[in-house]
RNA sequence: UGGGGCGUCGGCAAAUGGGUAAGCCACGGGACUUUGGAUCCCGCAUGUGCAGGUUCGAGCCCUGCCGCCCCAGCCA
């Protein structure tokens, strides 16, 4: 393999693997994506996982699934498996390797075992809150444990006995003897054991003591003999206190590199914000589209290719830094402006009634599927005397520019006619628009203007008779502000909440050919945005969602005027 | 304040024996258009946190400041 050429270093990490391949350090790259199963997969979870598995296929080495389950307080079995099912999802392709840091629980327990013959770890009966005390601070050094020179057989025999479930939950811990007046506090002996009676999702009740993350991940990574282990700056302060398992034990060493998270605008990042967002039914559930995890951008239409485009276009660097939303919406839109068949629906409907039509006229017009790729073809829509348009697309008076339906202006009815609007009818209580009235050019047929006239508007529209109704859920950020956690003094982020984050409209009437449409399908509505179906569609029931809208320059030029 | 990191356009992010600041998103303007979409043009850092220094030449080297992030879980 160190005899291919190397592929181009297009950021730090990959900068050093050439190193590394070039040096002889390593001569294969073995990544691993190494979530704990605690809470659902988000987008910043898709940047570690592009990111590993990318390497290992760009170098032509292999990627592992590992779980760091060592905590079964907080683990569970539902979110193996949604992890699961999000990273293959994503495209990545963990093969057999499947793994788990429960799987080296006998290990892990020997090799601690031998930490304490080597004089290196020691049982310590301290509390939780003496150990606190003893640390040390930022600036002070940590007082040394009373249990700290215990003997060899001693700590043996407490350890054998801890493991035997001698001793309460939290009485002991077995403590890595480093240097308590160490300055990166890391390794101020450290913890590498605790008493925890916890049923663990797949080891069950065989053990009461579990290894932390910290003794547990170095070792896992060593196991399976990564190569280079891919993590956030956060660890990057654990480092030498895995360098320094891994020496005492005398194992192979994998390269740690660090880089820094994903944040995006408008939204929140953390497990625990997340969790709680979910548990306090702010959302619907992990799932909601409105959330940043892999299954809400699933639910919300995204697709794989869209979100690894965005984790390519994103970079990897160790600058902490926030992307702006619009980059990963402006993927998503890119790709699917290119594949999504069109459709007309109206979500917010009128009555359009086209006054020389005789009543009970139907025609057919076959319009195009996708004018990027005319190769897809055409599909049949009907069209009458009387249809829907967008609420929107009708003023009695035109505010400058504004060029769509008004009395005595002429519009085309996209794919049909040329139609002028004679007027319209007002509700006699709320003075509200309740019909349009308009003709057409029935020289227009398909929509070209007869002696080549330019209209300046082309609208959409739904036949009145043969409309399918659906709900469409059309959904904005989360929250407010692009930083949540900047809230006013004495609130917090969730106060920057969006209340008008959803938006739910029933009685939408969309073509009949979407009547058809199947779980996992995405259009574009025409002029409107892309939207897909979501799972809460049954028979007689269509549900879709906005993934995305279209960019609207007439929404800026009115908001520009307001 | 101890330790570990990081400061290049509004947001990401390149520039790697020092050679005269890529690209993308956003934003603004124009062309074209049977989606006010898409597409195509044009504009967008005399400037790289600040101040000095070395050099013919500095975002890259040196010195000193300033700012931001992470660490005091028996979480990961």
């Amino acid at each position: 393999m160190s005899s291919l050429p190397l592929p181009p270093a297009t950021d730090f990490i990959r900068e050093a693997i050439n190193e590394d391949l070039s040096s002889g350090r390593y001569t294969r790259v073995h990544t691993r994506f190494p979530p704990e199963p605690n809470g659902y997969l988000h987008i910043g979870h898709a940047k570690a996982i592009c990111l590993n598995y990318g390497l290992a296929q760009a170098y032509g080495g292999k990627f592992n699934l590992r779980y760091d389950d060592t905590n079964p307080s907080k683990e569970g079995m539902e979110y193996v498996e949604s992890i699961k099912e999000d990273v293959r999802w994503l495209g990545a392709d963990w093969e057999d390797r499947e793994l788990y840091a429960s799987d080296y629980f006998v290990q892990l327990y020997a090799w601690a075992e031998l930490l304490i013959t080597k004089g290196l770890a020691y049982v310590c009966d301290l509390s939780a809150d003496e150990v606190r005390a003893h640390r040390g601070t930022l600036t002070e050094p940590g007082q040394e444990s009373p249990y700290r020179n215990r003997s060899v057989e001693e700590n043996l025999d407490l350890f054998r006995r801890m493991r035997a479930g001698e001793f309460p939950d939290g009485s002991r811990t077995l403590r890595a003897k480093i240097d308590m007046a160490h300055p990166n506090l890391n390794l101020r002996d450290p913890v590498m054991y605790r008493i925890l009676r916890a049923s663990h999702h797949r080891t069950g009740d065989t053990w009461c003591i579990y290894a932390t993350y910290d003794y547990a991940h170095g070792q896992s990574d060593s196991i399976e003999g990564i190569t280079h282990s891919i993590c956030t700056l956060e660890f990057e302060d654990h480092r030498p206190l895995y360098e320094w398992f891994i020496q005492a034990i005398g194992i192979y060493a994998p390269r740690q590199i660090e880089f820094a998270r994903l944040n995006l605008t408008y939204t929140v990042m953390s497990k625990r914000k997340l969790l709680q967002l979910v548990q306090q039914g702010d959302v619907r559930g992990w799932d909601d589209p409105r959330m940043p995890t892999i299954s809400g951008l699933r639910r919300r239409g995204f697709t794989p290719s869209a979100i690894r485009d965005f984790c390519a276009r994103i970079g990897v660097a160790k600058r902490d830094s926030v992307v702006d939303v619009a980059l990963l919406e402006h993927c998503l839109r890119e790709e699917l402006n290119r594949t999504a068949p069109r459709a007309m629906a109206v979500l917010r409907p009128v009555k359009l009634v086209l006054e020389n039509l005789p009543e009970g006229h139907v025609e057919t017009f076959e319009v195009q599927i996708n004018p990027e790729e005319p190769a897809a073809g055409t599909r049949a829509v009907p069209f009458s005397r009387e249809l829907f348009i967008e609420r929107d697309d009708v003023r009695e008076v035109p505010p400058p520019k504004y060029w769509r339906l008004f009395p005595g202006n002429e519009v085309r009815l996209r794919g049909a006619y040329l139609v002028r609007c004679t007027g319209v009818v007002k509700h006699p209580a709320t003075g509200e628009i309740a019909e349009v009235r308009a003709t057409i050019d029935p020289d227009s047929r398909g929509g070209n203007a007869p002696d080549g006239r330019k209209v300046k508007s082309t609208i959409h529209w739904v036949s009145a008779a043969h409309a399918v109704e659906a709900e469409v859920r059309l959904y904005e950020h989360l929250f407010t502000c692009p930083d949540p956690d900047q809230a006013p003094v004495g609130g917090s982020w969730h106060d920057n909440l969006n209340p008008a984050s959803i938006e739910v409209l029933t009685g939408c009437k969309l073509e009949p050919s979407l009547a058809a449409a199947q779980l996992g399908d995405r259009y574009q509505f025409e002029r409107l945005g892309y939207f897909c179906v979501d799972p809460d569609t049954a028979p007689g029931r269509l549900v879709f969602n906005r993934s995305v809208g279209l960019r609207d320059s007439w929404a800026k030029i009115e908001r520009a005027q307001q």
